[in-house]
Parts: C-alpha cells; structure tokens; sequence
RNA sequence: CCGGAGUUGGCCGAGCGGUCAAUGGCACCAGACUGUAAAUCUGUCGGGCUUCGCCCUACCCAAGUUCGAAUCUUGGACUCCGGA
C-alpha cells in the first residue's frame, strides 16, 4: 500500500471540489493550490522571499531542463535543489515527458525511452524512466512524476492506445526504479502516477484504471489542453478520470489553465494546478485582474490607453510595488524593456492566481463554492 | 555668396525608368500564449470598396522628357557639410 499524503477537509455539497492537505517532506500544501512553474528552478524574475510573500507553498522545476543545466553533478553537489535555490518548501518535478512532446523536433521515441538533442547544444541525451527517477531524485522533489509519453490533441485513436499503454509500462518501470532509489538513499518523496488517454472517453477510463493498479499515493493527469481543444472536450477528459481515481488521494492537472478552467476543474474533483500562463503572459505583458466579486479581465499593459493612466498596478495587493506603481508607469517600463516590468507583472499574475485557489479554498471550507463555480468568468476590459 | 550632399508613408530608412502603395526597423492597433527552446510569436499598418480582387491619392513643390517617373531634366523651397 502506498503511503497516505492526502488528508480531506471539506467537500462542496454540490459538485466533486473538495479542499485537503497533501503532506510533503518540506512541509504541507493546502488544496486545492496553483504551483507556479519554476523550470529551470526558478520562477522566472522572483526571488524566493517574493514567492514567500506571494503565499507559495509549492513549486515546479523540470527534469529535463535542470538535467541538461545546470546537470546532475552540480545538483548532487549542491545537495539537491532545495538547497541549490534556497526553496525550502516542497518542489514537484514534471519528468521529461511533456519536453519529449513538445521538443517534437528534436527527439524520437522508442520502448525503452526518448532521445532528446539537447535544444542548448544539440548533444544527444537519452532518457529513460530508470535515467528520469534517477534526475528527480537529485533534485530531491518532494513529488516526481513517471516518465510518460504525451501527444498532441489531434492523434487517432490507434495512436493514443498505444502512447498510453507505453506510458503505463514506463509508469510500472518508473515506479520499480523509484522505489529502489528511495530504499538506497533512504528520501521519503512520493512519485505520483500520469494517467493519459487523450481525446478518447473509453481511453481515459481504462488509463485510470490501469494507473491505479500501480497504486501511486497520488495522481498527474496528462494529455489534456495539449492542442486548442473545445473546453468541453477538456472537461470531460478530466472528468472521466476524477470519477474513477480515489478521492483520498490528490490529483494534480498538469498544464492548465485559464482562471476559469481551474475554477471548472476544481468543480471535477482537481486539487493542484500548474500552468505556464500567469508567468508568460506577465511576461508578454497580459495582466491577470479580479473584477467584482466572480469575475476576471486580462489587461494588455502595453497598449497606449495606459499611457496615462496613474491607476495602481492593483490597489489590493500584498505588494508596495503594485500599490504604488501605476500602470502607466508599468506600461513604460514595458515599452523601454526594462528588467523591472517582468518582475512587476509576474507578481501581479501569481499573486492573482494563489488568491483564487485561495478563495476557492475558503469557499469550499464554508461550501459556498457552488455559486461561485456557477458564476465565475471572464469579462473583457 | 560659391561648391557638394540631401528632401520617401507616424518616425528612422531602403529603393534610383516598368514586376512599387513602395524592402527593413521602430511605434501604433489587433490577436495568440494552458506539464516554459517564449522578456516570445502572428496579423495589420495611405484612403475607399461588391476585399483571395478592384478603384483612388501618393515618394518636398512646379513644369518637362517618356508608352511609362519615387527613380531622368529644369526651376523653386527647405536641410546638412565644406569654402569665402
């Protein structure tokens, strides 16, 4: 039996949310929660006191960017990442698996793993899910995940049944390897498991079912916002595995999403979220804002209707800097390039998206998260 | 006053007889971004329309040469660089 990391605290009477605690080795995450992507361990332009401030309980890095950089010698040496960034909270690391989808270009895949040309040199590495537990292991994630195989949203049907029996057979590989390196070097992380299946309902169900008889003590659903599929389709993929998967273990959805798939996603029974978006959109200049009590709008900081306007960033903020700093000045420092603007907007992204996994949180614990679900959406400023 | 160089779309700047409504860059406008090869990428960018095409007005101004001129000639205006 796998270890029990999860504990249940409330549960919305009228959809699958609930809000729990996982219990990690460097500490506890309250659920459901936003892990900010902190790739090549770091998240992009903060430092750890702002994601301290930020209220971050746990972040991602990445075993296939860390492996190529700074490379395992130096992670070794450093005592892990913990200690190589000063992050002393929990860290979950994504495999390789989805860089071995989206570095398409670059690799090939076979049974046994995925060569990769590294994108910084073109070195050819090769990963397989015995190398991507050893990797994850240096680092010392308090949550690994099994190498797996993902694919674009469009594939057929074939295709998919095979990617996905391939990464049940790496899940089983996966989860042997891990184990043996947590009886070799005595660390108590956990390796969470990657159900797939793709667009396919049918395929969903039996990868779920596939995945838990391997009997992780939690869960990273994969494959899903992978190609500008409908909403719907997303929601449903994601449910027909909530259905099946036990509720007292988390699961986690990687990738996504949007402020309202998270809410949507929430609804379904998810309990952790990562996704790209709040940092690279900051980056790009698109800014996460709440309006009203169930609303939200992306502003795009650079365009000229803020050259004059004096408004803060956002009044509300824990941040002197966005309480003080106007969005002219914030649009100024944008237009000229300067360094400042990537950190100004990022704080503004995350602390955005940690203040609604918060305030799901809260309304799951007092069960008004029903209303909430129902009428959260985005408005265009 | 003499000699030389120049004046191109919001700005900078290519083009130097037809294939030019005019390459590029910037700005502007719009869009994208969902387990980060992304401080990135895409589209638009003189005006109008029956908008995978057509019609106007355009490369300082004017008059020419030519079947045809942003591109050649002459005159004018302005700018810059030398020399008095």
């Amino acid at each position: 039996m796998s270890k029990k990391i999860f504990e249940i605290q409330a549960k919305c009477s009228k959809s699958k949310a609930r809000a729990g605690v996982v219990k990690l080795p460097h500490g506890e995450v309250k659920t459901p929660i936003f892990m900010p992507i902190g790739t090549q361990g770091t998240v992009k332009s903060l430092s750890r006191d702002e994601l301290e401030k930020l209220g971050s309980q746990i972040i991602l890095g990445n075993t296939y960017h860390l492996w190529l950089r700074p490379d395992l010698d130096v992670l070794q040496s450093a005592g892990g990442l913990h200690k190589f960034s000063s992050w002393e909270k929990p860290i979950l690391t994504d495999s390789g698996g989805f860089q071995a989808f989206s570095l398409a270009k670059i690799r090939k895949f076979s049974e046994e793993g995925v060569t990769f040309s590294s994108h910084l040199n073109g070195e050819k590495r090769f990963l397989s899910p015995e190398e991507s537990m050893r990797i994850q292991t240096v680092i010392g994630s308090d949550i690994a995940l099994v190498l797996d195989e993902c694919l674009p949203a469009e594939i057929s049907k074939v295709e998919a049944r095979r990617a996905m029996i391939r990464t049940r057979n790496w899940a089983e590989r996966s989860r042997d390897a891990f184990e043996k390196l947590r009886h070799e070097t005595g660390h108590e992380n956990n390796l969470f498991g990657i159900p797939q299946g793709a667009q396919f309902n049918d395929l969903r169900v039996e990868s779920a079912k596939l995945t838990m008889e391997l009997d992780f003590p939690g869960y990273s659903i994969g494959g899903v916002a992978n190609g500008g599929e409908p909403e719907e389709v997303m929601y449903s993929q994601v449910l027909e595995q909530t259905e099946i998967l036990e509720d007292e273990k988390p699961r986690h959805l990687l990738g996504v999403g949007t402020p309202k798939d998270i809410v949507e996603m929430v609804a379904r029974g998810i309990d952790m979220f990562d996704c790209v978006m709040p940092t690279r959109n900051a980056r790009h200049g698109s800014l996460f804002s709440k309006v009203g009590e169930y609303g939200y709008s992306n502003i795009k900081i650079k365009t000229k209707r803020y050259e004059k306007d004096f408004s803060p960033i956002n009044s509300d903020s824990v941040f002197w800097e966005l309480r003080n700093y106007s969005k002219a000045y914030l649009r100024h420092l944008f237009i000229s390039k300067e360094l400042l603007a990537y950190r100004l907007a990022t704080l503004n992204n995350l602390e955005f998206y940690l203040n609604l996994t918060t305030e799901i949180r809260e309304r799951i614990m007092n069960d008004t998260f029903d209303e909430f679900w129902k009428n959260y959406k985005q408005i265009d400023s």
